[in-house]
RNA sequence: CGGAGCGUAGCACAGCCUGGUUAGUGCGCCUGUUUUGGGAACAGGAGGUCGAGUGUUCGAAUCACUCCGCUCCGACCA
């Protein structure tokens, strides 16, 4: 390809609507242009990427035995509606409606039509185990979509659901494609950790998260080291905080009073001095219509997936102070979950044996001192509810850090929800009615592309690796007159690397070195020869990697065979 | 949806507070000359319903109100 027969718009200066690097660069490289809020149009270049993370991904997809397929995108309402997904998800869900004025959904991922299509298809244990992929645009009324393509409104998907007979045969499914994307992220350069994630309401143990380190990422995980562990932080655990729970005390439940006292870090203070590991914070929420409270210690904050999880419902908010009075006959400050008669109580696993400890009096301006949480609150049922700190020690005695991540790809074992409530069964080898186990498998390959530029990058523009870089090498001729010496070998040279199946772009604009050098760098074409007069004459080109911008002088003859064997380590 | 900020040429911004003739600057774009190994210089030129609407005023980019859009922080997710 002639750069000058491409469509290459670089921009000088970022624009202002771009926070973040990998953002700027998409912009700046010319490879998207914004069309509105999340919704974004592929340049040339900008094309040739995505479709190579896609060559990578259909063919790690293919290796591990998934079958391609492609389902609509519009989908029938009604299907999420057996699902019971069509209010769950109602506030990402896409709505259109056909002439006629139907209901339509623009699909926001795909497990009720591949479970409606497998209802239908799958008989007999004996045609399983299946899995299908497909690669599609997703839509999702994101409610604030940001940093370009990462969350975007409009995005591609890689998606798979596998179906079992038993769940060790999904937990086999599983591991393949948990393996593959592995390989499918190292193929395209960037450095990927599995950190287990939560599984939500789905239940089941088995899910993970695909992560790429980035300080701009939406995700925090905690990890350790030795990688031993890592997790998301909404499900990861840990021994516990520094700070001992206290669970000595001898004295009896005692009502004191605590006029003005809002916030645990009021009762930490003078003249209560009532340290916050030994305070109980009483959370209330609306679960379903319906109050909860949730108890954390004082010093710990938290975990709204725990709570998710605990509560068994997705759907639930903070309560709002009348909902609070009227559930404690308190207002928030002085809240406490004994005598909390008839509203579920979950109590954080810190709290499991706690004594003497301090908490709301459900009374404005009173606390109760000396509480046995066995013995003063009963009914309460104990779960992982906060949130793990840093320096924590994990389970295996580690110190736990937290970084920031990209998520880009999540895959996870479903169990068989969606047969289920869509119907699909099979046969097994007694003539047995069962259930297909299903595995979901999602990978954002429009996410990942930029998640490869905010992992790849440097002060002058992209650093592609040439799995996926739009053109692997980029022939900078620094005089294009037609038919001149430079541009003739600049061609020869074009020709050989292009017959030997490279990606070769050349540079035949007629601009100033400086600013050709300067663009090519942006774009980040892995390796770069320039060819000029002066250097041709001692019969030389230069030859440049992208990654360390050394320049280095290579004999005409050579520079072919310099550039294979330089992609051939990159 | 809650909080914060911003909409002036393709891009980055000034002007607005304190209303006043032809609305500016840099980059980019077009023409020409010179230049040509690290985002050139000079000369000339094109390009604006100042986000939209309403209002206040003799007069609005500037003040007020409403709406729309964009960006950031929070809840959601590949």
């Amino acid at each position: 390809m002639r750069w000058s027969n491409t469509f290459i718009p670089t921009l000088k200066e970022a624009p202002a609507e771009a926070e973040i690097v990998s953002h700027q660069l998409l912009l700046r490289a010319g490879l998207v242009r914004k069309l509105a809020g999340g919704l974004y149009t592929f340049l040339p270049a900008g094309i040739r990427v995505l479709r190579k993370i896609e060559r990578i991904v259909r063919e790690e997809m293919d290796r591990a035995g998934a079958l391609e397929v492609l389902m609509p995108a519009v989908q029938p309402p009604e299907i999420w509606q057996a699902s019971g997904r069509y209010e769950q998800a109602a506030d990402v869900l896409f709505k259109v409606s056909d002439s006629k004025g139907r209901e339509w959904l623009l699909g926001p991922t795909h497990e009720e039509v591949i479970t409606a299509m497998a209802a239908n298809e799958i008989n007999s244990y004996r045609q399983l185990p299946l899995n299908f992929y497909q690669i599609q645009t997703k839509f999702r009324d994101e409610i604030r979509p940001r940093f370009g393509l990462m969350r975007a409104r409009e995005f591609i998907m890689k998606d798979a659901y596998s179906f079992d007979v038993s769940d060790e045969a999904a937990l086999t499914s599983y591991q393949k494609m948990y393996d593959a994307y592995v390989r499918i992220f190292d193929r395209c350069g960037v450095k990927s950790y599995p950190v287990e994630a939560d599984t939500g309401v789905m239940g089941g143990n088995h899910s993970h998260e695909f992560m790429v380190p980035a300080q701009t990422g939406e995700s925090e995980v905690a990890y350790t080291e030795d990688g031993v562990y890592s997790a998301n932080l909404e499900k990861a655990v840990s021994q516990g905080p520094e700070t001992k729970t206290p669970d000595l005390c001898s004295g009896v439940l005692e009502e004191f009073e605590t006029p003005g006292v809002k916030t645990i870090g009021d009762l930490e203070s003078e003249p209560f001095s009532v340290p916050a590991s030994s305070q109980i914070k009483t959370l209330v929420y609306i679960a379903q219509d319906k109050p909860v409270i949730a108890l954390i210690r004082g010093d710990d904050e938290a975990n709204e997936a725990k709570l998710a999880v605990a509560f068994g419902t997705a759907i639930f908010r903070p309560a709002e102070p009348a909902e609070i009075r009227k559930a404690l006959g308190a207002m928030p400050g002085s809240l406490g979950a004994i005598n909390a008669e008839g509203i579920p109580i979950y109590a954080d696993r810190q709290l499991m044996g706690a004594a003497g400890m301090v908490t709301g009096a459900n009374k404005d301006g009173y606390h109760l001192r000396n509480v046995n949480v066995d013995r003063d609150i009963k009914h309460a049922s104990f779960k992982e509810l906060r949130t793990v700190r840093e320096g924590e020690l994990s389970t295996e005695g580690q110190p736990i850090k937290i970084r920031r991540a990209i998520e880009v790809g999540h895959v996870f074992k479903l169990g068989t929800k969606y047969c289920e409530s869509l119907e699909a069964s099979f046969l097994d080898e007694n003539g047995k009615n069962k259930a297909p186990v299903m595995g979901c498998y999602g990978l954002g390959v429009t996410r990942t592309l930029q998640a490869i530029i905010e992992y790849s990058h440097d002060d002058n523009g992209i650093i592609w690796p040439a799995s996926v870089a739009p053109w692997q090498v980029c022939i900078t001729a620094l005089d294009v007159e037609p038919g001149g010496q430079v541009m003739k070998k600049a061609l020869e040279i074009y020709s050989e690397l292009s017959e030997g199946g490279y990606d070769v772009i050349l540079d035949d604009r007629d601009l100033r070195p400086g600013f050709k050098f300067k663009d090519s760098e942006l774009v980040g074409f892995p390796v770069r020869l320039s060819i000029g007069e002066k250097s041709l004459n001692q019969g030389n080109v230069e030859f440049t990697l992208r990654s360390s911008l050394q320049r280095e002088s290579v004999s005409v003859d050579q520079a072919a065979a310099k550039v294979k064997t330089a992609l051939a380590d990159v």
